[in-house]
RNA sequence: GGCCCGGUGGUCAAGCGGUUAAGACACCGCCCUUUCACGGCGGUAACACGGGUUCAAAUCCCGUCCGGGUCACCA
Protein backbone atom coordinates (compact mmCIF):
# COMPACT_ATOMS: atom_id res chain seq x y z
CA UNK A 1 0.00 0.00 0.00
CA UNK A 2 2.86 2.50 0.80
CA UNK A 3 4.73 1.06 -1.81
CA UNK A 4 3.70 3.35 -5.09
CA UNK A 5 2.23 5.96 -3.06
CA UNK A 6 3.06 9.71 -4.62
CA UNK A 7 5.37 11.60 -2.86
CA UNK A 8 6.10 14.84 -3.69
CA UNK A 9 8.60 17.23 -2.09
CA UNK A 10 8.91 21.16 -1.53
CA UNK A 11 12.64 21.99 -1.45
CA UNK A 12 12.72 25.93 -0.16
CA UNK A 13 16.13 27.72 0.43
CA UNK A 14 15.58 30.07 3.14
CA UNK A 15 16.31 33.20 1.45
CA UNK A 16 13.99 35.40 3.65
CA UNK A 17 10.91 35.30 1.65
CA UNK A 18 8.44 33.12 -0.38
CA UNK A 19 8.95 33.86 -4.00
CA UNK A 20 5.34 33.45 -6.07
CA UNK A 21 7.04 31.08 -8.24
CA UNK A 22 7.93 29.05 -5.37
CA UNK A 23 4.25 29.59 -4.07
CA UNK A 24 3.26 28.06 -7.20
CA UNK A 25 5.59 25.07 -7.39
CA UNK A 26 4.89 24.44 -3.94
CA UNK A 27 0.95 24.26 -4.75
CA UNK A 28 1.24 21.81 -7.69
CA UNK A 29 3.37 19.88 -5.48
CA UNK A 30 0.79 19.95 -3.18
CA UNK A 31 -2.08 19.69 -5.70
CA UNK A 32 -0.26 16.37 -7.23
CA UNK A 33 0.68 14.37 -3.89
CA UNK A 34 -2.59 15.34 -2.36
CA UNK A 35 -4.79 14.33 -5.26
CA UNK A 36 -3.52 11.44 -5.56
CA UNK A 37 -3.62 10.12 -2.15
CA UNK A 38 0.06 11.01 -1.40
CA UNK A 39 2.97 12.22 0.73
CA UNK A 40 3.86 16.03 0.41
CA UNK A 41 7.16 16.75 1.76
CA UNK A 42 9.60 19.44 2.95
CA UNK A 43 12.81 19.65 2.60
CA UNK A 44 14.97 22.30 3.68
CA UNK A 45 17.71 23.21 1.24
CA UNK A 46 20.97 25.36 3.23
CA UNK A 47 23.47 23.77 0.77
CA UNK A 48 24.80 27.32 0.29
CA UNK A 49 26.18 28.66 3.54
CA UNK A 50 26.48 32.35 2.44
CA UNK A 51 23.06 32.45 1.38
CA UNK A 52 21.29 31.54 4.67
CA UNK A 53 19.45 33.87 6.27
CA UNK A 54 18.63 34.12 10.10
CA UNK A 55 14.31 33.25 10.61
CA UNK A 56 14.06 32.01 7.29
CA UNK A 57 13.02 29.00 8.23
CA UNK A 58 10.21 29.94 10.32
CA UNK A 59 8.63 32.03 7.03
CA UNK A 60 8.46 28.76 5.24
CA UNK A 61 6.84 27.67 7.98
CA UNK A 62 4.59 30.04 8.28
CA UNK A 63 4.14 30.79 4.78
CA UNK A 64 3.01 27.31 4.22
CA UNK A 65 0.46 27.38 7.32
CA UNK A 66 -0.99 30.18 6.16
CA UNK A 67 -2.06 29.06 2.80
CA UNK A 68 -2.68 25.74 4.17
CA UNK A 69 -0.09 23.72 2.64
CA UNK A 70 0.33 20.80 5.04
CA UNK A 71 3.01 19.31 5.08
CA UNK A 72 3.27 15.48 5.97
CA UNK A 73 6.85 15.40 6.61
CA UNK A 74 9.57 17.81 7.58
CA UNK A 75 12.19 18.61 10.17
CA UNK A 76 9.61 20.22 12.43
CA UNK A 77 7.47 17.42 11.93
CA UNK A 78 9.90 14.33 11.43
CA UNK A 79 9.09 11.48 9.49
CA UNK A 80 10.77 8.60 8.63
CA UNK A 81 13.36 9.67 5.56
CA UNK A 82 14.67 12.33 8.00
CA UNK A 83 16.97 14.29 8.32
CA UNK A 84 14.60 16.94 6.15
CA UNK A 85 17.42 19.53 6.49
CA UNK A 86 20.28 19.27 4.07
CA UNK A 87 22.78 20.84 5.66
CA UNK A 88 22.22 17.86 8.80
CA UNK A 89 22.97 15.82 5.58
CA UNK A 90 26.35 16.50 4.27
CA UNK A 91 28.15 13.55 5.48
CA UNK A 92 25.70 11.56 3.00
CA UNK A 93 26.09 13.44 0.36
CA UNK A 94 30.18 12.80 0.91
CA UNK A 95 29.37 9.24 0.73
CA UNK A 96 27.43 9.11 -2.30
CA UNK A 97 29.88 10.78 -4.33
CA UNK A 98 32.79 8.65 -3.31
CA UNK A 99 31.06 5.69 -4.08
CA UNK A 100 31.18 7.23 -7.57
CA UNK A 101 34.78 8.11 -7.27
CA UNK A 102 35.32 4.17 -6.45
CA UNK A 103 33.33 3.09 -9.66
CA UNK A 104 35.19 5.93 -11.68
CA UNK A 105 32.02 7.36 -12.52
CA UNK A 106 32.97 10.98 -10.77
CA UNK A 107 36.58 12.12 -9.98
CA UNK A 108 38.33 14.60 -7.88
CA UNK A 109 39.21 17.71 -9.60
CA UNK A 110 41.83 20.26 -7.69
CA UNK A 111 41.66 23.34 -10.29
CA UNK A 112 41.80 26.57 -8.84
CA UNK A 113 38.73 29.01 -9.21
CA UNK A 114 41.35 31.72 -11.17
CA UNK A 115 42.16 28.52 -13.21
CA UNK A 116 38.13 28.18 -14.12
CA UNK A 117 38.10 31.86 -14.81
CA UNK A 118 41.03 32.09 -17.17
CA UNK A 119 39.27 29.15 -19.11
CA UNK A 120 35.75 30.64 -19.44
CA UNK A 121 38.01 34.08 -20.50
CA UNK A 122 40.19 32.26 -23.24
CA UNK A 123 37.77 29.97 -25.28
CA UNK A 124 35.39 31.69 -27.27
CA UNK A 125 33.15 29.26 -28.26
CA UNK A 126 33.82 26.83 -25.35
CA UNK A 127 32.44 27.22 -22.30
CA UNK A 128 32.74 25.03 -19.07
CA UNK A 129 35.14 22.80 -17.57
CA UNK A 130 37.83 21.35 -20.03
CA UNK A 131 37.70 18.62 -18.18
CA UNK A 132 41.82 19.01 -16.93
CA UNK A 133 41.54 16.44 -13.79
CA UNK A 134 39.13 13.82 -15.30
CA UNK A 135 42.02 11.46 -15.98
CA UNK A 136 45.15 12.35 -13.36
CA UNK A 137 46.88 9.70 -12.50
CA UNK A 138 45.51 8.24 -9.27
CA UNK A 139 49.09 8.41 -7.53
CA UNK A 140 49.07 12.28 -8.47
CA UNK A 141 45.02 12.47 -6.38
CA UNK A 142 46.47 10.23 -4.01
CA UNK A 143 49.49 12.81 -3.34
CA UNK A 144 47.27 16.01 -3.32
CA UNK A 145 44.94 14.53 -1.53
CA UNK A 146 47.56 14.13 1.09
CA UNK A 147 49.06 17.59 1.15
CA UNK A 148 44.92 18.91 1.65
CA UNK A 149 45.13 20.43 -1.28
CA UNK A 150 41.32 21.60 -1.82
CA UNK A 151 39.16 19.91 -4.75
CA UNK A 152 35.85 19.36 -5.48
CA UNK A 153 33.84 16.21 -7.09
CA UNK A 154 32.79 16.40 -10.52
CA UNK A 155 30.80 13.94 -12.44
CA UNK A 156 32.24 11.76 -15.40
CA UNK A 157 29.87 12.51 -17.96
CA UNK A 158 29.87 10.54 -20.92
CA UNK A 159 31.78 12.55 -23.88
CA UNK A 160 29.67 10.94 -26.65
CA UNK A 161 25.84 9.78 -26.91
CA UNK A 162 22.54 11.89 -26.29
CA UNK A 163 20.61 11.46 -23.06
CA UNK A 164 16.71 11.68 -23.63
CA UNK A 165 14.20 11.74 -21.10
CA UNK A 166 10.16 12.27 -20.74
CA UNK A 167 8.77 14.87 -19.05
CA UNK A 168 4.60 15.01 -17.86
CA UNK A 169 4.03 18.55 -19.04
CA UNK A 170 7.21 18.75 -22.06
CA UNK A 171 7.38 15.55 -23.30
CA UNK A 172 10.41 13.80 -24.76
CA UNK A 173 13.50 15.96 -24.28
CA UNK A 174 17.02 14.70 -25.85
CA UNK A 175 19.99 16.62 -25.22
CA UNK A 176 23.63 15.72 -26.56
CA UNK A 177 26.20 14.55 -23.77
CA UNK A 178 28.83 16.52 -25.00
CA UNK A 179 26.70 19.74 -24.28
CA UNK A 180 26.57 18.83 -20.74
CA UNK A 181 29.50 19.71 -18.74
CA UNK A 182 31.18 17.66 -16.08
CA UNK A 183 29.32 18.89 -13.48
CA UNK A 184 30.32 19.70 -9.73
CA UNK A 185 28.58 17.12 -6.97
CA UNK A 186 30.65 17.90 -4.16
CA UNK A 187 31.81 21.86 -3.28
CA UNK A 188 35.21 22.72 -2.02
CA UNK A 189 33.74 23.10 1.47
CA UNK A 190 32.36 19.42 1.07
CA UNK A 191 28.82 20.18 0.87
CA UNK A 192 27.04 18.98 -2.36
CA UNK A 193 25.54 20.89 -5.11
CA UNK A 194 21.88 21.61 -5.66
CA UNK A 195 21.46 19.50 -8.10
CA UNK A 196 23.44 16.57 -6.40
CA UNK A 197 21.89 16.88 -3.21
CA UNK A 198 18.54 16.97 -4.52
CA UNK A 199 19.02 14.05 -6.69
CA UNK A 200 20.54 11.60 -3.47
CA UNK A 201 17.49 12.93 -1.52
CA UNK A 202 14.98 12.46 -3.92
CA UNK A 203 15.70 8.72 -4.03
CA UNK A 204 16.43 8.09 -0.72
CA UNK A 205 12.98 9.78 0.20
CA UNK A 206 11.26 7.88 -2.13
CA UNK A 207 10.01 11.16 -3.68
CA UNK A 208 8.24 9.66 -7.27
CA UNK A 209 7.75 13.05 -8.83
CA UNK A 210 9.71 15.93 -9.09
CA UNK A 211 8.16 19.01 -9.83
CA UNK A 212 9.59 22.30 -10.30
CA UNK A 213 10.19 25.25 -12.53
CA UNK A 214 11.31 24.88 -16.48
CA UNK A 215 14.04 26.97 -15.80
CA UNK A 216 15.40 23.44 -14.76
CA UNK A 217 14.81 21.68 -18.13
CA UNK A 218 18.03 22.35 -19.20
CA UNK A 219 19.77 20.83 -16.15
CA UNK A 220 17.66 18.06 -16.17
CA UNK A 221 19.94 15.69 -18.14
CA UNK A 222 22.26 16.07 -15.66
CA UNK A 223 20.06 14.81 -13.27
CA UNK A 224 19.61 11.61 -15.12
CA UNK A 225 23.17 10.85 -15.87
CA UNK A 226 23.29 10.74 -11.92
CA UNK A 227 20.34 8.61 -11.51
CA UNK A 228 21.81 5.93 -14.51
CA UNK A 229 25.38 5.98 -12.23
CA UNK A 230 24.04 4.95 -9.41
CA UNK A 231 21.56 2.77 -10.78
CA UNK A 232 18.69 4.44 -9.03
CA UNK A 233 14.88 4.37 -10.69
CA UNK A 234 14.26 7.47 -12.26
CA UNK A 235 11.10 10.06 -10.75
CA UNK A 236 8.56 11.15 -12.72
CA UNK A 237 9.27 14.85 -13.79
CA UNK A 238 6.82 17.73 -14.23
CA UNK A 239 8.15 21.18 -15.10
CA UNK A 240 6.09 23.92 -14.53
CA UNK A 241 6.04 26.70 -17.10
CA UNK A 242 7.58 30.13 -15.64
CA UNK A 243 5.76 32.69 -14.19
CA UNK A 244 6.98 35.87 -15.82
CA UNK A 245 6.78 40.05 -15.42
CA UNK A 246 6.48 42.54 -17.74
CA UNK A 247 9.40 44.81 -17.96
CA UNK A 248 9.09 48.75 -18.83
CA UNK A 249 10.37 48.73 -22.26
CA UNK A 250 7.39 45.75 -22.94
CA UNK A 251 9.52 42.66 -22.57
CA UNK A 252 9.01 40.02 -19.52
CA UNK A 253 11.72 38.26 -18.06
CA UNK A 254 11.04 35.95 -14.80
CA UNK A 255 9.15 37.05 -12.47
CA UNK A 256 11.38 39.03 -9.96
CA UNK A 257 11.78 42.31 -7.62
CA UNK A 258 11.75 44.61 -10.01
CA UNK A 259 7.98 43.94 -11.60
CA UNK A 260 6.40 44.60 -7.80
CA UNK A 261 5.57 42.68 -5.17
CA UNK A 262 6.82 39.05 -5.83
CA UNK A 263 6.53 37.53 -2.87
CA UNK A 264 3.77 36.17 -0.31
CA UNK A 265 4.64 38.14 2.31
CA UNK A 266 4.44 41.45 -0.39
CA UNK A 267 1.34 40.63 -1.81
CA UNK A 268 -0.63 40.21 1.49
CA UNK A 269 0.82 43.68 2.82
CA UNK A 270 -0.38 44.95 -0.03
CA UNK A 271 -4.31 43.56 1.43
CA UNK A 272 -4.45 40.41 -0.60
CA UNK A 273 -5.96 37.40 0.95
CA UNK A 274 -3.83 34.17 1.11
CA UNK A 275 -7.36 32.20 -0.69
CA UNK A 276 -7.45 34.45 -3.78
CA UNK A 277 -3.70 34.32 -4.01
CA UNK A 278 -3.59 30.55 -4.25
CA UNK A 279 -6.62 30.34 -6.58
CA UNK A 280 -5.19 32.91 -8.87
CA UNK A 281 -1.63 31.02 -8.97
CA UNK A 282 -3.45 27.70 -9.14
CA UNK A 283 -4.97 28.67 -12.29
CA UNK A 284 -1.68 30.73 -14.18
CA UNK A 285 -0.29 27.42 -15.60
CA UNK A 286 -3.18 24.95 -15.46
CA UNK A 287 -6.73 24.82 -16.31
CA UNK A 288 -9.19 22.82 -14.95
CA UNK A 289 -11.79 21.03 -16.86
CA UNK A 290 -14.58 23.01 -15.89
CA UNK A 291 -15.05 26.53 -17.44
CA UNK A 292 -15.31 27.75 -13.83
CA UNK A 293 -12.65 30.08 -11.67
CA UNK A 294 -13.43 29.97 -8.13
CA UNK A 295 -11.13 27.53 -6.20
CA UNK A 296 -10.57 26.69 -2.60
CA UNK A 297 -7.48 24.55 -1.91
CA UNK A 298 -9.83 21.96 -1.25
CA UNK A 299 -11.31 22.47 -4.35
CA UNK A 300 -8.29 22.09 -6.06
CA UNK A 301 -7.36 19.29 -4.63
CA UNK A 302 -10.45 17.97 -6.38
CA UNK A 303 -9.79 18.95 -9.62
CA UNK A 304 -6.11 19.14 -9.95
CA UNK A 305 -4.29 16.54 -13.23
CA UNK A 306 -0.81 17.01 -14.33
CA UNK A 307 -2.25 16.45 -17.81
CA UNK A 308 -3.98 19.80 -17.70
CA UNK A 309 -1.03 21.65 -16.80
CA UNK A 310 0.25 24.32 -19.84
CA UNK A 311 3.36 24.47 -21.16
CA UNK A 312 3.74 28.25 -22.52
CA UNK A 313 5.00 30.94 -19.69
CA UNK A 314 2.39 32.99 -18.07
CA UNK A 315 2.90 37.06 -17.61
CA UNK A 316 1.22 37.63 -13.80
CA UNK A 317 -1.42 39.77 -13.70
CA UNK A 318 -2.14 42.07 -10.66
CA UNK A 319 -5.02 43.31 -12.42
CA UNK A 320 -6.78 39.70 -12.31
CA UNK A 321 -5.70 38.68 -8.95
CA UNK A 322 -6.74 41.62 -7.52
CA UNK A 323 -10.53 40.52 -8.99
CA UNK A 324 -9.95 37.17 -7.43
CA UNK A 325 -9.39 38.99 -4.46
CA UNK A 326 -12.57 41.23 -4.66
CA UNK A 327 -14.62 38.80 -5.06
CA UNK A 328 -13.17 36.72 -1.60
CA UNK A 329 -13.54 39.91 -0.23
CA UNK A 330 -17.46 40.40 -1.18
CA UNK A 331 -17.82 36.31 -0.31
CA UNK A 332 -16.82 36.81 3.41
CA UNK A 333 -19.44 37.11 6.05
CA UNK A 334 -20.00 40.96 7.26
CA UNK A 335 -18.05 40.11 10.54
CA UNK A 336 -15.12 38.49 9.09
CA UNK A 337 -14.93 41.48 6.83
CA UNK A 338 -15.15 43.76 9.77
CA UNK A 339 -12.00 42.15 11.45
CA UNK A 340 -9.48 42.09 8.34
CA UNK A 341 -10.94 46.08 8.15
CA UNK A 342 -9.72 46.49 11.30
CA UNK A 343 -6.00 47.19 11.24
CA UNK A 344 -6.46 49.44 7.69
CA UNK A 345 -8.91 51.19 8.85
CA UNK A 346 -7.51 51.91 12.46
CA UNK A 347 -4.98 53.68 10.05
CA UNK A 348 -7.27 56.66 9.17
CA UNK A 349 -9.81 56.22 11.72
CA UNK A 350 -9.85 56.62 15.40
CA UNK A 351 -12.33 53.64 16.78
CA UNK A 352 -13.09 55.25 19.63
CA UNK A 353 -14.85 58.30 17.27
CA UNK A 354 -15.99 55.79 14.21
CA UNK A 355 -18.30 52.38 14.04
CA UNK A 356 -16.09 50.46 12.37
CA UNK A 357 -18.83 47.63 11.27
CA UNK A 358 -20.97 50.62 10.17
CA UNK A 359 -18.00 51.71 8.07
CA UNK A 360 -16.90 48.33 7.04
CA UNK A 361 -20.86 47.46 5.68
CA UNK A 362 -20.29 49.96 3.51
CA UNK A 363 -16.53 49.09 2.58
CA UNK A 364 -17.72 45.41 2.02
CA UNK A 365 -18.59 45.79 -1.75
CA UNK A 366 -16.74 47.79 -3.04
CA UNK A 367 -12.86 46.82 -1.52
CA UNK A 368 -10.64 44.73 -3.88
CA UNK A 369 -7.47 45.32 -1.85
CA UNK A 370 -7.45 45.81 1.70
CA UNK A 371 -5.20 48.29 1.89
CA UNK A 372 -6.51 50.50 0.05
CA UNK A 373 -8.79 51.25 2.65
CA UNK A 374 -7.07 54.27 4.30
CA UNK A 375 -7.57 56.52 1.65
CA UNK A 376 -11.05 55.51 0.84
CA UNK A 377 -12.49 56.50 4.61
CA UNK A 378 -9.22 59.32 5.29
CA UNK A 379 -12.49 62.27 4.32
CA UNK A 380 -14.20 60.85 7.58
CA UNK A 381 -11.63 62.26 10.28
CA UNK A 382 -10.87 65.14 7.84
CA UNK A 383 -12.52 67.13 5.06
CA UNK A 384 -10.29 67.18 2.12
CA UNK A 385 -9.55 70.05 0.12
CA UNK A 386 -11.78 69.89 -2.52
CA UNK A 387 -13.03 72.23 -5.73
CA UNK A 388 -16.15 73.75 -5.97
CA UNK A 389 -16.43 72.33 -9.76
CA UNK A 390 -16.98 68.49 -7.51
CA UNK A 391 -20.59 70.21 -7.35
CA UNK A 392 -21.05 69.92 -11.27
CA UNK A 393 -22.42 66.36 -12.16
CA UNK A 394 -24.13 66.11 -15.41
CA UNK A 395 -26.19 63.01 -14.64
CA UNK A 396 -27.26 63.92 -11.48
CA UNK A 397 -28.77 67.29 -12.74
CA UNK A 398 -25.85 69.00 -10.14
CA UNK A 399 -25.13 72.46 -11.25
CA UNK A 400 -23.21 75.27 -9.25
CA UNK A 401 -26.26 77.57 -9.59
CA UNK A 402 -28.77 74.80 -7.56
CA UNK A 403 -25.95 73.32 -5.14
CA UNK A 404 -26.07 75.99 -3.11
CA UNK A 405 -29.66 76.57 -2.61
CA UNK A 406 -30.58 72.53 -2.49
CA UNK A 407 -27.27 72.73 0.54
CA UNK A 408 -29.09 75.33 2.32
CA UNK A 409 -32.50 73.23 2.51
CA UNK A 410 -30.78 70.48 3.44
CA UNK A 411 -29.54 72.30 6.27
CA UNK A 412 -32.67 73.48 7.22
CA UNK A 413 -34.08 69.98 6.79
CA UNK A 414 -31.63 68.21 8.85
CA UNK A 415 -31.38 70.28 11.86
CA UNK A 416 -34.91 69.27 11.95
CA UNK A 417 -33.92 65.26 12.07
CA UNK A 418 -34.40 63.93 16.30
CA UNK A 419 -32.91 60.88 15.45
CA UNK A 420 -29.89 60.70 13.82
CA UNK A 421 -30.17 57.30 11.52
CA UNK A 422 -30.05 55.80 8.46
CA UNK A 423 -34.10 56.40 7.92
CA UNK A 424 -34.35 59.65 9.17
CA UNK A 425 -31.88 61.25 7.31
CA UNK A 426 -33.12 59.04 4.03
CA UNK A 427 -36.94 60.80 4.56
CA UNK A 428 -35.67 64.18 5.16
CA UNK A 429 -33.55 64.07 2.02
CA UNK A 430 -35.98 62.11 -0.37
CA UNK A 431 -38.85 64.82 1.20
CA UNK A 432 -36.68 67.60 0.12
CA UNK A 433 -36.23 66.44 -3.55
CA UNK A 434 -40.05 66.04 -3.73
CA UNK A 435 -40.72 69.00 -2.41
CA UNK A 436 -38.56 70.72 -4.30
CA UNK A 437 -39.19 68.65 -7.46
CA UNK A 438 -36.03 67.74 -8.27
CA UNK A 439 -34.69 63.77 -9.13
CA UNK A 440 -33.37 62.40 -5.94
CA UNK A 441 -29.80 62.24 -7.29
CA UNK A 442 -29.78 65.74 -7.96
CA UNK A 443 -30.21 66.73 -4.24
CA UNK A 444 -27.90 63.85 -2.69
CA UNK A 445 -24.76 64.68 -5.03
CA UNK A 446 -24.22 68.15 -3.60
CA UNK A 447 -24.74 67.08 -0.01
CA UNK A 448 -22.72 64.10 -0.51
CA UNK A 449 -19.75 66.24 -2.13
CA UNK A 450 -20.45 69.19 0.93
CA UNK A 451 -20.07 65.86 3.39
CA UNK A 452 -16.95 64.41 1.79
CA UNK A 453 -14.66 66.49 -0.80
CA UNK A 454 -14.78 63.74 -3.10
CA UNK A 455 -16.49 62.91 -6.03
CA UNK A 456 -16.05 59.08 -5.61
CA UNK A 457 -17.01 57.69 -2.20
CA UNK A 458 -17.67 54.32 -0.49
CA UNK A 459 -21.41 54.51 0.33
CA UNK A 460 -23.97 57.23 -0.63
CA UNK A 461 -25.01 60.67 0.74
CA UNK A 462 -26.80 59.09 3.42
CA UNK A 463 -24.84 56.36 4.75
CA UNK A 464 -21.90 59.10 4.74
CA UNK A 465 -23.82 61.71 6.45
CA UNK A 466 -25.09 59.06 9.26
CA UNK A 467 -21.28 58.01 10.25
CA UNK A 468 -20.38 61.95 10.08
CA UNK A 469 -23.25 62.36 12.15
CA UNK A 470 -25.30 65.50 12.95
CA UNK A 471 -23.27 68.29 14.29
CA UNK A 472 -20.40 67.27 11.58
CA UNK A 473 -22.35 67.34 8.11
CA UNK A 474 -23.97 70.01 9.14
CA UNK A 475 -20.57 71.71 9.51
CA UNK A 476 -19.35 70.59 6.71
CA UNK A 477 -22.45 71.57 4.14
CA UNK A 478 -22.12 75.37 6.07
CA UNK A 479 -18.82 75.19 5.40
CA UNK A 480 -19.63 74.46 1.37
CA UNK A 481 -22.26 77.23 1.38
CA UNK A 482 -19.54 80.03 2.60
CA UNK A 483 -17.47 78.18 -0.39
CA UNK A 484 -20.02 79.71 -2.77
CA UNK A 485 -20.03 82.63 -0.64
CA UNK A 486 -16.09 83.43 -1.18
CA UNK A 487 -16.54 81.66 -4.72
CA UNK A 488 -19.41 84.69 -5.60
CA UNK A 489 -17.18 87.01 -3.90
CA UNK A 490 -14.07 85.62 -6.33
CA UNK A 491 -12.15 84.31 -3.60
CA UNK A 492 -11.31 80.57 -3.63
CA UNK A 493 -10.92 79.75 0.18
CA UNK A 494 -8.40 76.93 0.24
CA UNK A 495 -8.95 76.01 3.99
CA UNK A 496 -10.50 72.73 5.31
CA UNK A 497 -12.09 71.99 8.30
CA UNK A 498 -11.03 69.27 10.17
CA UNK A 499 -13.26 67.20 12.09
CA UNK A 500 -11.61 67.44 15.74
C1' G B 1 26.48 32.76 -29.23
C1' G B 2 25.49 27.10 -28.23
C1' C B 3 21.65 24.12 -26.31
C1' C B 4 16.49 23.62 -24.58
C1' C B 5 11.40 25.28 -24.45
C1' G B 6 7.39 28.14 -26.03
C1' G B 7 4.05 31.33 -29.65
C1' U B 8 -4.75 31.54 -29.82
C1' G B 9 -7.57 38.91 -28.31
C1' G B 10 -3.76 43.74 -24.04
C1' U B 11 -3.60 39.50 -19.92
C1' C B 12 -4.98 34.27 -18.10
C1' A B 13 -6.61 30.65 -21.26
C1' A B 14 -10.40 26.52 -23.86
C1' G B 15 -9.50 23.96 -28.24
C1' C B 16 -6.48 17.66 -29.84
C1' G B 17 -8.35 17.50 -38.16
C1' G B 18 -14.65 19.82 -39.72
C1' U B 19 -16.57 25.14 -33.90
C1' U B 20 -20.45 31.27 -35.76
C1' A B 21 -12.58 30.04 -32.41
C1' A B 22 -15.40 29.14 -25.46
C1' G B 23 -14.90 31.56 -20.76
C1' A B 24 -12.45 35.02 -17.23
C1' C B 25 -9.60 39.75 -16.22
C1' A B 26 -8.94 44.53 -18.34
C1' C B 27 -11.36 48.09 -21.61
C1' C B 28 -15.98 50.42 -23.79
C1' G B 29 -21.46 51.08 -23.86
C1' C B 30 -26.35 50.42 -21.71
C1' C B 31 -29.48 49.14 -17.41
C1' C B 32 -29.97 49.34 -12.00
C1' U B 33 -28.94 53.51 -8.69
C1' U B 34 -27.96 58.48 -4.17
C1' U B 35 -21.58 59.08 -6.55
C1' C B 36 -18.50 54.82 -6.88
C1' A B 37 -18.57 49.77 -6.47
C1' C B 38 -21.61 45.41 -6.73
C1' G B 39 -25.18 43.10 -10.00
C1' G B 40 -27.53 42.48 -15.05
C1' C B 41 -27.13 42.97 -20.41
C1' G B 42 -24.23 43.97 -24.70
C1' G B 43 -19.65 45.34 -27.42
C1' U B 44 -14.36 45.97 -29.31
C1' A B 45 -10.49 42.46 -29.71
C1' A B 46 -6.85 36.54 -31.30
C1' C B 47 -4.97 31.43 -34.10
C1' A B 48 3.14 35.15 -35.49
C1' C B 49 4.62 34.28 -40.84
C1' G B 50 5.69 31.04 -45.08
C1' G B 51 5.54 26.34 -47.11
C1' G B 52 3.68 21.49 -47.12
C1' U B 53 0.18 16.89 -45.73
C1' U B 54 -5.28 16.57 -46.22
C1' C B 55 -11.61 16.87 -49.28
C1' A B 56 -10.76 19.81 -44.78
C1' A B 57 -5.46 22.74 -40.51
C1' A B 58 -5.50 27.10 -34.79
C1' U B 59 -4.99 21.76 -34.46
C1' C B 60 -0.10 17.26 -38.04
C1' C B 61 5.13 18.13 -40.52
C1' C B 62 9.18 21.53 -42.10
C1' G B 63 11.33 26.36 -42.31
C1' U B 64 11.44 31.51 -40.77
C1' C B 65 10.59 35.09 -37.27
C1' C B 66 9.62 36.47 -32.36
C1' G B 67 9.73 35.53 -27.09
C1' G B 68 11.71 33.03 -22.89
C1' G B 69 15.01 29.72 -20.20
C1' U B 70 19.88 27.85 -19.46
C1' C B 71 25.02 27.66 -19.93
C1' A B 72 28.23 28.89 -11.41
C1' C B 73 32.21 25.51 -6.17
C1' C B 74 23.47 29.71 -6.78
C1' A B 75 19.40 27.31 -6.10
Amino acid sequence: MNKGKVRTRFEPSPTGFMHIGNLRTALYEYLIAKSNDGMFILRIEDTDKGRYVCGAVDIIYNTLKTIGLKHDEGPDIGGAYGPYIQSERKSIYLDYAQRLIKEDKAYYCFCTKERLASLNKNGEDFSGYDRHCRDLPKEEVQSLLEKNVPYVIRQKIPMAGETTFVDEVYGEITVQNKEIEDQILIKADLYPTYNFANVVDDHLMDITHVVRGSEYLSSTPKYNLLYEAFGWAKPIYVHLPLIMGKNEDGSTSKLSKRHGSVSFEDLVNDGYLPEAIINYVALLGWCPKENREIYSLEDLQKAFSIDRIVKSPSIFDYDKLTWFNGEYIRNKPAEEFVALAKPYLQEALDPKIFDFSKIASILHQRVTKLAQIPEMVDFFPQLPEYSIDLFINKKSKATLENAPVILKQAIVSLSNIKAWDHDSIHDSLIDLANTLGLKNGTVMWPVRIAASGKAVTPGGAIEILEILGKEETLRRLNFALEKFENHKLGLISSMATSYE
